[in-house]
DNA sequence: TATTTATCATAGCCAATGGCTATGGCTCCC
DNA sequence: GGGAGCCATAGCCATTGGCTATGATAAATA
């Protein structure tokens, strides 16, 4: 009745059922005869029905024994298939991996591998993931993203962590500032995302010197800071990639005395889970595409 | 390096990777934890591939291990299946099974009880095999075939005989004989198939009396042989139940004194083959039939 | 900082078992 | 009646899957 039985004994038994004989099966299984006999009496119990018919000129399959042939036969190579998928997973280039980056950081990054990357690798899928870089590297350290492509990420025993470029973040102003704007931050409008540590930092910084900004235009979004600067609203908090990414926006650094924050991009990965040669690949393409 | 792994494995390797904790899993599983761990580090080997990243706070899935997870459940799945599926053969009625017999026995014999048999038992897959009674027996002997309904069946150790009914094969002739037939053996037709065993040991018995037909019409099939008997062509050997099937066709037995040849209408099957709900649903029917 | 807690791995032991040899029982065939 | 082929049984042994006890390590806690 023990309902677990090894996948030897199915082969056993196919070779059983293709010969009908249970004596030259056990010689050409490399096993005796008795072991082969008490190995089908096994299976036999394991699945519940006889399966042979035993007679003086060898055995018969029953109606039960023909079936489970059938689909024995397509057991044992499904586990084979599987067990070759996984070893193909390990050394080819394939499967789908995750790689989050915060959306700005993206617009400057995931441009510089991702078409190369696709393009020669045809079985990798690529998935995307947007966030704060905080919250990426959370999720790289608890297996949900594969990659990150964060800011100053924080330090994690199994964290690999690959310094890309660096970035500062400052303040900016429109080259040609609006008749109605004001760049003294008494009076001034600060526009920025108070969700990035960067930016606390700096108005930590300015606040001690008594610097700090009145009115403050918040928003989540590093794309719609750099339009509003630009557009002459107030004084934007931007990465200087960001800030200068479109050439046409014609933002310039307000003050060279106001503070800097350095950033440092980096890739993130766990080494122990990023050991597939596709996982190989994409760090490599990355490391590459920052050089 | 070992291609054979047991199921058991797998099923422990399911509860481990939904728990994602070696030590909770083996609770589950009424095995202790290094038991689990032993076996998973086995199924790794068997696999070829590292399913998991241990850590503190417990067990991550590789892509690997992802893999087998989906893959896994699915091949236990159909193990369940396949031995259910076995069960259910063995106790429903259900299955493909085939019945064997002399055509012209068919003729009276078939519609006794598949009509009710297939209408009953929707699973149940019958296929026919038609062929001479002699050979009909060594086919279920030799397990091609299910079942036979056969004319005086040799005996043999394996073989249950059953016997449905009897008949007799004697000497048949028009009622209305044409003007130019004779039913003087020495000038007559004799219409007959000379492979049945009956009409080998009729014609004997008629030599021996000096009876012996001069002309003989060899036909293999026993419709043709009442056609041409009725058509007044000759003298047919047939059975009875051949003979008088068809009322239109107005036969009368040629002669009480000449030799008639009792026949026993058998069903045959190997005992140790049909063991099944169905096999044995097909024998009551088919007794049933003949009562 | 020291301790407790939670995790998985290792070591060593034992019983269950899959395999082997030898033998038995049963037909069929000379 | 004496092989010759089968498969089943019995008894032995090496392998191994499981258990207990312990180690190692990192995180949480005091």
């Amino acid at each position: 009745m023990a309902m677990a039985p090894a996948f030897t004994d199915i082969t056993y038994f196919i070779e059983v059922a293709q010969t009908q004989n249970i004596s030259r099966a056990a010689e050409r299984l490399g096993i005796t005869q008795p072991s082969l006999s008490s190995a089908m009496k096994r299976l036999e119990d394991s699945v519940g029905a006889t399966l042979f018919i035993r007679g003086r000129t060898g055995v018969q399959l029953t109606k039960a024994g023909k079936e489970l042939l059938g689909k024995g036969r397509l057991l044992l190579l499904s586990w084979e298939q599987l067990r070759t998928d996984i070893n193909k997973k390990e050394t080819a280039v394939s499967g789908q991996y995750i790689i989050g980056c915060h959306p700005s950081v993206a617009l400057y990054s995931l441009s510089r591998f991702l078409p190369n990357l696709m393009q020669q690798h045809p079985e990798l899928e690529i998935k995307l993931s947007h966030d704060l870089s905080r919250k990426i590297t959370e999720e790289v350290i608890s297996f949900e993203v594969d990659f990150g492509i964060v800011v100053n990420p924080v330090h994690h025993p199994d964290l690999v962590v690959k310094e890309l470029c660096t970035d500062d973040v400052l303040f900016w102003t429109a080259n040609r500032p609006s008749p109605t704007q004001s760049l003294d931050p008494q009076n001034g409008v600060l526009i920025c995302d108070l969700n990035l540590v960067q930016v606390q930092k700096l108005l930590g910084d300015l606040n001690k010197k008594n610097q700090g900004f009145k009115r403050i235009i918040q928003s989540g979004n590093l794309e719609v800071i750099t339009d509003l600067t630009a557009s002459g609203v107030g004084v934007g908090v931007l990465p200087r990639r960001v800030a200068t990414r479109i050439n046409s926006y014609k933002l310039r650094p307000l003050d060279n005395r106001l503070p800097v924050f350095k950033d440092k991009i980096c890739l993130v990965y766990r080494a122990d889970a990023q050991k597939t040669k596709g996982s190989q690949t994409i760090i490599e393409s990355i490391k590459k595409s920052f050089q």
